[in-house]
DNA sequence: TCGATAGTTCGATGGTCTGCGAAATAATAA
DNA sequence: TTATTATTTCGCAGACCATCGAACTATCGA
């Protein structure tokens, strides 16, 4: 543990983890591949999520570029179909960052030196 | 779920993840209080975390620093006692963000809408 | 082919953050 | 009181980051 920063610096955004928690609770089927990555079959789009985190003004750059964040730190995957981007969460990377930190609370102090 | 990025943000620095992961294996016997709030009995000063982070540089002004942000943020707690600074974890605040990433991470998809 | 739609990339801007040294504060020892 | 040790605060330089508009690319429908 200390190279983690990547996904814990990728949450640390506010619009970034409003991203994560839409995802969340709006994923639809996916499909799991043999390298355990899943794959939107049916999932919000670039678009959707642009408005439901921006309401009205649909800044898509801005979104554009956090999606491009989440996506180089493992949280999430995008798939192309045909005009749209399909966006899905990765749950597991979250799940091993929960398990860490537990880890990290629950591990008992040896003494001080 | 939506402004607990105060703590993600502390833990994002790789120099503050070092200290959280230095005071988790180090804190020696504490005291609890009413309030749920650890004090350090025994523990590191803040020289002692400075001198295991930084090695021979001892620079301590940035190390404080980080203290004060990860005070700030909850994750720790500093008691005076004479000359020096006992520092000690507060586990609670990172279990309980270990177990919001993992309801993040495990909520079912409702649908795409 | 042309126009419209969906996203990305680029560049500029303003803000925030980290790391550092120097100065300031606090507590003890002499 | 004076000197010393422990730590914080201040100010600065450089790096990094979020946001935005504009330009660009790709895909589809007419």
């Amino acid at each position: 543990m200390s190279e983690d920063t990547d996904i814990l610096k990728a949450l640390s955004d506010p619009t970034r983890l409003r991203i994560i928690a839409f995802l969340s609770e709006c994923d639809g089927p996916v499909a799991v591949e043999d390298s355990g990555l899943v794959r939107p079959v049916c999932g919000p789009t670039v678009g959707e999520v642009c408005c439901r985190i921006t309401g009205e003004d649909r800044i898509t750059s801005t979104i554009s570029h956090h999606l491009k964040e989440l996506r180089l730190a493992g949280l999430i995957t995008m798939e192309k179909r045909g005009r749209h981007i399909l966006c899905s969460l990765q749950r597991e990377p979250l799940l091993a960052l929960s398990e860490q930190l537990k880890a990290l609370a629950e591990r008992t102090g040896a003494r001080c030196t």
